[in-house]
DNA sequence: GCCGTTTTCGGCCCGACTGTTTTCAGTCG
């Protein structure tokens, strides 16, 4: 069994749990929680980087000893320590560390007085009074222990980022309402424009007499109020959804930005280098002593530490700072970038709308180009079609163009990649088309092995130009396929395919670290939206920004290109 | 346990809110 990057990360974020409720050095906790988000975040396998002789340490947070440790896990799967803290603290407890309110010393606290280790075990104490009666434990703890595990039963604790939106929407318009707030503005990670997000940050700036936590409070959508004071305030809405509302003074509002939108990682890294300046950061400015110098923008405080504006869904402390003070930041994709879509579906297969109002829908979003692509005949379930259909709509496809002469309509087909790396329709078909997606929709459970090989195959045919949705994985539903994304993209790059984004956003796919890596990789992307409607043509700001997450900028994006440029991209034959 | 233009020791990001206290520890972001 491969250990993985996250298998490593994992040992090592038991190991700072465990350590925790230990009540060891703080410091040395932290360090495992550091070298854990490193080599999650890596975009090699460890194990890889051992094999070619690399040396761990020179990661940041990773010195002799973790880079040893490393390697214990990569060839053992654990590492001694944690198996020596096992025996002496039950790791179920860093289980109970996930319920709002319980941290280390409550659960060390319940362990060792009442011998609590699992959630059954508390919710038993909690029911029959015992816990109420520990030192630095009461009623109000205990009930909201019962809360807080009823809470966890449903077992959702992040949102994909469409779903909170939809809430937060409505959410914002009521606050607005409110005619004291100056300005209302969310950060944290749906700022960032990460796949799902935990809670929602809502900042304001209010007028004089502004009753705007009271406001907050009152919104129907409350379920329950966590904790309500002055400057901040967190509510739990129907939907589970946490929601946080900082009340912040004008002159801070950027440095409360800065500081409220994260990531925890970056924030961390930008206050060492105020520190390294003899300043103070927090969310109230720069200050000198007790000078402010800076705090009204985000732009002024960056300034202070000599570092230019970071676009939010850059700041993920994954090298960003290092590239700035390079004068490396990469400009990154928009919107108004993008010039057509690669990807729609229509009623032929399983679209919900014709073809007629899915050209129509894309010309009116201004697109110079819009791709239908449909499923073939594999996918029977979305009602594929064969070379007779396929013809038939490229036939259809022509008669409308010559009635449409503002949107250049290509002919495409997301085409199935079947178990054996061929492409479901034959070459004499697919060359009348002016391109093709390629996808994978069965047999996901190849081993690795053999579903890179299938992927890397099909790219042997000169007519695969886009790998459709490459991982398959659907966010909080389905793994992603198991794939050496490495070796795949070598390939992609060496034989001029590209790599789909695809927009959805239960799919998201390609993530930010694989579009990341794609750049580095030298492979192109197409951000699409695998339209099935009308309205999921607007699904594109989510991909494009997965794509900016990942560093990428329009030069990286091949629908960016006119429809003249892009056409020669596509000639692999 | 990591790290170093204050470099091999002695630091390590910082403030609000809660529930428990009666001045503060624990937790969270």
């Amino acid at each position: 069994m491969p250990v993985n990057n996250n298998d490593i990360a994992e040992v090592f974020n038991k190991i700072a749990d465990l350590l925790e409720i230990k009540g060891d050095n703080p410091f040395r906790i932290r360090a495992y929680r550091d070298a854990a988000r490193t080599i999650g975040g890596l975009s090699k396998d460890a194990s890889d980087l051992t094999e070619e002789g690399k040396d761990l340490s020179e990661l940041p947070g990773i010195g002799k000893d973790l880079a040893g440790k490393v390697k214990t896990i990569i060839q053992t799967g654990t590492h001694p320590l944690l198996e020596d803290l096992k025996q002496e603290i039950p790791e179920e407890l860093s289980g109970l560390m996930k319920l709002q309110g319980m941290g280390p010393k409550k659960v060390a606290v319940l362990y060792k007085k009442l011998g609590v280790k699992t959630a059954e075990e508390l919710r038993k104490a909690a029911e029959e009074q015992k816990i109420r009666d520990l030192e630095g434990f009461g009623e109000t703890t205990e009930e909201n222990i019962i809360d807080e595990l009823e809470r966890h039963k449903g077992e959702q604790k992040r949102f994909k980022l469409s779903v909170a939106e939809q809430r937060v929407k409505s959410f914002l318009k009521y606050m607005k309402e409110e005619k004291k707030i100056k300005s209302i503005e969310i950060a944290g990670s749906f700022r960032r424009r990460k796949e799902t997000v935990g809670d929602i940050d809502i900042l304001v700036t209010c007028k004089r007499g502004c009753q705007v936590m009271d406001r907050f409070i009152d919104y129907e959508d409350v379920e329950k109020v966590i904790s309500k004071g002055e400057t901040r305030s967190s509510v739990i809405l129907k939907s589970g959804l946490q929601v946080d509302l900082r009340k912040v003074p004008q002159v801070a509002f950027g440095a409360a930005m800065h500081y409220f939108t994260g990531s925890k990682e970056h924030n961390i890294a930008v206050r060492k280098i105020a520190v390294k300046k003899n300043y103070k950061l927090n969310e109230y400015g720069v200050f000198r002593g007790d000078d402010r110098i800076a705090g009204k923008t985000e732009k002024e405080v960056y300034a202070k530490m000599d570092l230019p504006y970071f676009e939010p869904e850059l700041r993920e402390n994954r090298g960003e700072i290092k590239a700035a003070q390079k004068g490396n930041l990469p400009e990154l994709i928009t919107l108004e970038d993008i010039r057509g879509d690669l990807h729609v579906h229509t009623k032929a297969t399983d679209g919900h709308y014709s073809l007629e109002d899915m050209v129509k829908a894309a010309e009116n979003k201004g697109y110079e180009y819009v791709a239908v692509s449909d499923h073939s005949q594999k996918v029977t379930v979305a009602n594929g079609m064969d070379a007779k259909r396929l013809r038939k709509q490229m036939e259809k496809i022509d008669q409308l163009q010559d009635k449409s002469k503002k949107i250049k309509i290509l002919k495409s087909m997301e085409v199935d990649i079947l178990e054996d790396g061929s492409l479901d329709l034959a070459d004499e078909v697919l060359k009348e088309l002016d391109f093709t997606v390629c996808s994978v929709h069965y047999n996901l459970n190849l081993s690795r092995k053999k579903q890179t090989e299938r992927v890397i195959k099909a790219m042997d045919n000169p007519f695969m130009n886009i790998l459709g949705h490459p991982s398959g994985r659907l966010i909080h539903e389905r793994k992603p396929l198991d794939l050496d994304m490495e070796k795949i993209m070598e390939t992609a790059a060496e034989k001029k395919v590209f790599l789909e984004i695809n927009s959805h956003p239960d799919r998201l796919d390609l993530n930010d670290i694989h579009c990341k890596w794609a750049k580095e990789m030298g492979v192109k992307t197409a951000i699409t939206t695998d339209a099935h409607s009308i309205d999921d043509l607007d699904l594109m700001r989510f991909g494009v920004g997965q794509a900016r997450r990942g560093w990428l900028e329009p030069g990286d994006i091949i629908n960016t290109l006119s429809w003249k440029k892009l056409k020669k991209h596509f000639k692999r034959h």
